[in-house]
DNA sequence: ATCAACATGATTGTATACAATATTGACGAC
DNA sequence: GTCGTCAATATTGTATACAATCATGTTGAT
């Protein structure tokens, strides 16, 4: 749920400005985002941009301007030609990736241990109770709820660079998990998020870094980047099957 | 000048996937970006898309596109309806990105210190060897040089996600400097950066994160940003126009 | 003269039409 | 039957046309 008034205030979006545009490839933008965010369209999928367009009733016009900004995240690849399709980031991307997130969330927990005040304690509480009413249903809601904590973190800092960074790679983050991890259970223990929010408050730096560090661990646990899953390419599952066997 | 071959092998370039596009879009995309980096088109000026189009002889649509990606790396600002302009950050958001900034960088000399083989020091120092035959000219080019030695820096981390991380905000610090620093002379000294190399290769990480800390630094000094010369609100100017005065 | 309402032109947002490229299935040579 | 070639179809890339919104200058009432 956004707050009271129609535009989610500083709610973690995906916005690159400030201003609250609503334009039909804005919507489509958000819609797609969400939809691949919830892991609801996997990684790999394709994104052809005829059903896309007839399914929000739009031109494709409006679905190609989307695109290209999901493209321009990483939560989408665009090949010449050959159409859009949900990213695939491959195990050595994920484990990157999933480095430098330690290293932006780190940063973030420095931050926040020096200055967060009650207001920011507040936010992160009620956040958290949002993810606790989300966890029944086990769905879509959860995994975002999940993943928008941390971006709330790095908006807390008051860095809109920093936040900006942290909200892209937690996105990648979550497609990450969407490839590899088996159930897509949400990502993040909501009790380890809670935990977080103590250490903060304690305002022991060294601590609340380990906790956060910990928790990033666990995820990356969950996406259980040390099975190898991926069978992307066709040629090298076919090995398996020789021509004469 | 590229490598042998057409295209700019691992070369800063900013595509958003590897495959090497060159519809019409990406050209637009590329050569508004270099433009901006290289300082032609100050922060602030305004990009009608007809204009462009005309320039460029090619169709809106093409233009819509590159600008939409430029909005999503942040140099260009997209307002629903009144188009787009080059992006002008803010004084705080200038602090808050060369903070960052010092951050990635930082990490990337750790990374590298590490792992720097002596084909990577050879690439490096080709690229000094250009900045310094580009320094004459005082020109654009020189201008581009001094960022993209930084994203070599990144890139030859290995690490996409870094690289990605670090093309990007050395993009909008080009935009700071173009827009706060009084002359827009190279942003980076040659010698700071053989200076950086050199301490790489002394293997030594707490000499070669200050080195570049303090080259880093110097950046910013070059900034003037604790000089404020922006005076973007109109109002706030004729605040001492007052009516009767 | 001042200001508001309106009309005009300019610019952006979106849809559609067309061109270029890729994919797929069919046909024919061997 | 297998393979290569080509045609038909589908999908993407680009241009143009139209609709919506904004900027600006004019008119007219006070």
């Amino acid at each position: 749920m956004q707050d009271m008034f129609g535009r989610s205030s500083i709610g973690p979006s995906g916005e690159a400005t400030l201003s609250e545009k609503s334009s039909r490839s804005d919507i489509v933008y958000r819609l797609l985002r969400q939809a691949i965010l919830e892991q609801a369209l996997r990684p790999g999928t394709k994104l052809a941009e005829d059903t896309i367009a007839d399914h929000f009733k739009v031109s494709r016009t409006s679905v190609r301007a989307a695109l290209v900004r999901l493209n321009a995240e990483g939560i989408v690849d665009l090949r010449a030609n050959k159409g859009a399709c949900v990213a695939e980031p491959t195990l050595e991307e994920a484990r990157d990736i999933f480095a430098l997130r330690r290293m932006l969330e780190a940063e973030v927990i420095r931050r926040l241990v020096a200055d967060l005040d009650s207001a920011d304690v507040k936010r992160l509480e009620q956040h958290v109770k949002q993810e606790e009413a989300a966890l029944s249903d086990h769905g879509p809601l959860s995994i975002r709820l999940a993943g928008e904590f941390h971006i709330l973190l790095a908006e807390l800092t008051g860095s809109q660079a920093l936040a900006r960074f942290v909200r892209e790679i937690v996105s990648r983050c979550s497609l990450i998990l969407a490839r590899f991890a088996r159930l897509h259970s949400p990502e993040c223990a909501v009790d380890e998020h809670v935990q977080i929010i103590r250490a903060l408050q304690s305002r022991d730096t060294a601590t609340a870094e380990r906790i956060m560090l910990e928790h990033l661990h666990a995820v990356e646990l969950r996406a259980e980047l040390d099975i190898d899953k991926t069978e992307p390419d066709i040629s090298a599952v076919l090995q398996r099957y020789a021509r004469k066997g």
